[in-house]
DNA sequence: TTGCTCCTCACGTCACGTGAGGTGGC
DNA sequence: TTGCTCCTCACGTCACGTGAGGTGGC
């Protein structure tokens, strides 16, 4: 091997740039044993040689990986090519699993993107039929109302079963009645609770709906059945299907809980009769 | 909004269970002011409500996303669905950048993963013409060995321009030569430097290659070239091509860099005149 | 009564980042 | 000489985790 002099070494400072990390970095693996200089200084400068940009870029490596430093002061001093190659295959499978998570945390966050933008962009003083797209949704199990803490219960129920069968209880939650009449009747009591899951096993299905909008806090729907049923009369509507309830803006986009913006929509036909 | 009551609230340890959350995080975010109890207790226990579950998991799904507590408390105090927005749509290309920068990372691992394997698997006394398959890598500019810290001053050079490229400097970088003929010459100088980066602009053209093996430091071939040339002269090949030498054990995997595993192969052809 | 759960400090941890105060090199 | 780089402490930070020591509830 060479013989070693400082004018073919780099200095702390130049070493950081060229290998892009913090020279205290470098020099907090200096002190605790994980990568040091070839070379010190008579004046305690550090000096690295430039082979040592190909040590320092694997090491980089392993803490993108999120490796602990003392895993990886392990790994370095019993390194063999077979503890290596399992490492890594390891750490492949850690990266899917990863890969997985963000996709899954950008598949919620795009989910209430869609809500919140269309609570901004919708006119929620008109009751009106819209073509809506089908849906996916994953749907809990009939509620049960028969105490005066049900709803809660229903709600915890819902939750336990979703994370109980796989599902995933992050997207939001909406309320699902079986028909206009029974919305209109219990407002508070849906039948069933269900989650916006665009991985879910049923579907809101492709159609028409009249959709209409009221503020307020969870479980409010102040005179808004009453309202659809009116705009369904005048307009020579039938309600064909079930009653849906998403919170567009809730909790997580508002402060005051008395405005967030509930939007409920019900399958209708015409029946041609318009009065 | 209903009265509260105990009977209907859920104990910080039974709530931590639910919310998958450890409950000293939920204590620290009580104290932090980010999150509290629906209900402190006379004895100072926190009773939490089912409602809360869903304010839970918009708070996880923040810190999966690795905001900030400090941002997180800014957010909910200050919320409004643009904002909200605007911080979604912000975080839906960060975790596009993260799952870009895991999938890079990925590639890395495979990379080094294959050519451990490799010099597993590899029977490294024998000389051999192997069919080799296309392979994408990066191409550094010709070399120039004027001085003695040369070859220093083109390994930086190379990390430089390939930085300075766009290109990646994580990958494994060998060393490539015009002709088998001066990789006999000079085989401590190669004409240029490449990565293994499998995005790269040129490749290791399909082919046969003559392909042997050697262990040592960084630029220690011993007698490989020599072995290489005897070898072709014996089997009747004509080198045809560049030589690549790539390090398929090196420090990444082995601690005594005596032992390093270089390999070497040189494009060929038969002429037909076995010896 | 037993065992489980809850409480509040207080300190630890991890991998650095950030000065303060001072020296070395071109 | 000036300005830049390097050094060594020492303390801060972030988001909890982990006991210790003690109380409350069924």
């Amino acid at each position: 091997m060479d013989i070693i002099t400082k004018d073919k070494l780099i200095s702390s400072g130049k070493f950081a740039k060229l290998t892009n990390l913090n020279r205290s970095a470098l020099i907090f693996y200096d002190e605790h044993g994980l990568f040091s200089p070839k070379l010190r200084g008579e004046n305690g400068y550090r000096y690295y040689s430039p082979q040592q940009i190909t040590t320092v870029k694997f090491l980089t490596l392993l803490r993108a990986l999120e490796i602990p430093l003392k895993k990886i002061r392990e790994l370095v001093t019993h390194r063999t090519p077979k503890t290596l190659l399992e490492l890594f295959t390891e750490q492949e499978q850690r990266l899917d699993d990863e890969i997985k998570r963000l996709r899954r945390a950008k598949k919620i966050l795009s989910s209430f993107h869609e809500s919140i933008a269309t609570g901004l962009e919708v006119d929620e003083t008109v009751i009106a039929v819209h073509h809506m797209k089908k849906r996916r949704i994953h749907m809990g199990q009939p509620t049960n109302f028969s105490n005066r803490k049900a709803f809660y219960d229903n709600f915890l129920k819902f939750c336990g079963e979703t994370v109980h069968g796989g599902w995933s209880v992050d997207y939001q939650i909406g309320g699902y009645w079986d028909s206009m009449y029974s919305f209109n009747y219990s407002p508070g009591q849906p039948s069933r609770f269900f989650s916006l899951d665009p991985d879910g096993e049923e579907c809101i299905k492709e159609g028409d709906y009249l959709v209409g909008y009221t503020r307020g806090y969870y479980g409010v729907t102040n005179d808004l059945p009453a309202r659809m049923e009116k705009y369904a009369k005048e307009a020579g509507l039938e309600f064909t299907g079930p009653v849906y309830n998403i919170y567009l803006h809730d909790e997580v986009c508002m402060a005051d809980p008395d405005s967030y913006l509930l939007q409920a929509f019900a399958a209708v036909k015409q029946t041609g009769q318009t009065r």
